[in-house]
DNA sequence: CCTACCGATCGGTAGG
DNA sequence: CCTACCGATCGGTAGG
């Protein structure tokens, strides 16, 4: 009944988080969870019941840790003006820090794809509003282009920055020389830049 | 030491590749991929020697698979000219019609970062070099935009029309409403196109 | 938060 | 290609 700074919690959370993302959840036991949180497995089980509710407040923890940073995101990639580039630089940088995280979310959408969506609706699509609703009033005003659809490409475009850091550094072997996550993540910003800004002819 | 049509293997393969793409090969027992295929398990494990023997044996399959089809591809592409458009279609398309390959591919990409990049480097770097050669052939007559980088622009599109059919469908919850996977696929080749062909002034 | 214990399932082998 | 069997590991519980 008492809140309470639960280290040990945390420690677990952290670990699973670190784990499931490299391994997966099938293919990581709660021993090793335990183990890699210096306790034993039944402690383990005793704080979150079971495998299953491990792996829930693990994801859990991920939505929070994102719902409490994207704000912070939005509002200094805008500081200086709308700035298109800036925004996807932070929200790359965003996804750099945390790669287990990244690796953790992709997993999530392919084990358990109609659970991750309800979180998506019910966790993110506040904020990712806010990035369509600007893409629209900018095509409005003729500042973007009218071609693009705005749902599609903030989808794409997130699911592509994710995909770069969660398998970025191995997908480039598809081409010789490899790209470097860095290219890949500037490369990404400028293909996202000019299909959304309107051509100027004086930069071919 | 005679080779002849395998139907028990290949209907091994076929139901292993379905079920490691839907749940992962750690979530995936090799009693269940035998089961769906009708016979025990020992007599699977008399065919592939044991489970990691049988993950190789789908990944060589699915990059033969590959090998044979994405010739074809290229060449059915460019039939009627160089047409990008037509070019990222078909690979939409090829990549479509096997989502259990694709959600394999990615979550072997998640698993085994450095053993999926040893076969892409061998089986499909010289694919992907036709298409980063034609690029930067285009470039230098002007025909493409000078600012693109070839070859993480090759690895980026690929990937992102690989996660779009791995999880598209899902991860359209990030926004409301949600684009179909038809709309993401549009999406996807303008923002391919726009940003790799020059700007065309009379189309803002 | 731990020790001791449980049934179920795992991948794999023996032998035919 | 199967039946019968194996040790190891899995997630979880009892009890303190």
């Amino acid at each position: 009944m008492v809140p309470q700074v639960d280290t040990v919690r945390e420690r677990i959370l952290t670990e699973a988080t670190r784990l499931f993302g490299a391994q997966g959840v099938a293919g990581t036991s709660i021993q090793q969870v335990a183990q890699a949180a210096g306790i034993t497995r039944p402690t383990l089980v005793y704080h979150f019941g079971s495998k299953e509710g491990l792996r829930e407040a693990v994801l859990d923890a991920l939505m929070a840790h994102w719902r409490a940073e994207v704000p912070r995101l939005l509002s200094a990639a805008s500081a200086g003006g709308p700035r298109l580039d800036a925004l996807l630089l932070a929200f790359f940088d965003f996804f750099r820090r945390d790669p287990d995280r990244a690796r953790l979310l992709l997993r999530e959408a392919l084990d358990r794809p109609q659970e991750l969506a309800l979180r998506l609706r019910r966790d993110l699509q506040p904020y990712t509003g806010l990035l369509t609703q600007a893409i629209t009033v900018g095509q409005a005003q003729g500042l973007l282009r009218a071609d693009a659809d705005p749902h599609a490409f903030t989808v794409l475009v997130i699911s592509a920055a994710l995909g770069v850091v969660a398998t970025g550094a191995d997908t480039a072997a598809l081409v010789q020389p490899e790209p470097s996550v860095d290219a890949l993540q500037h490369e990404l910003i400028r293909v996202a830049r000019t299909s959304l800004l309107p051509p100027r002819p004086e930069n071919p």
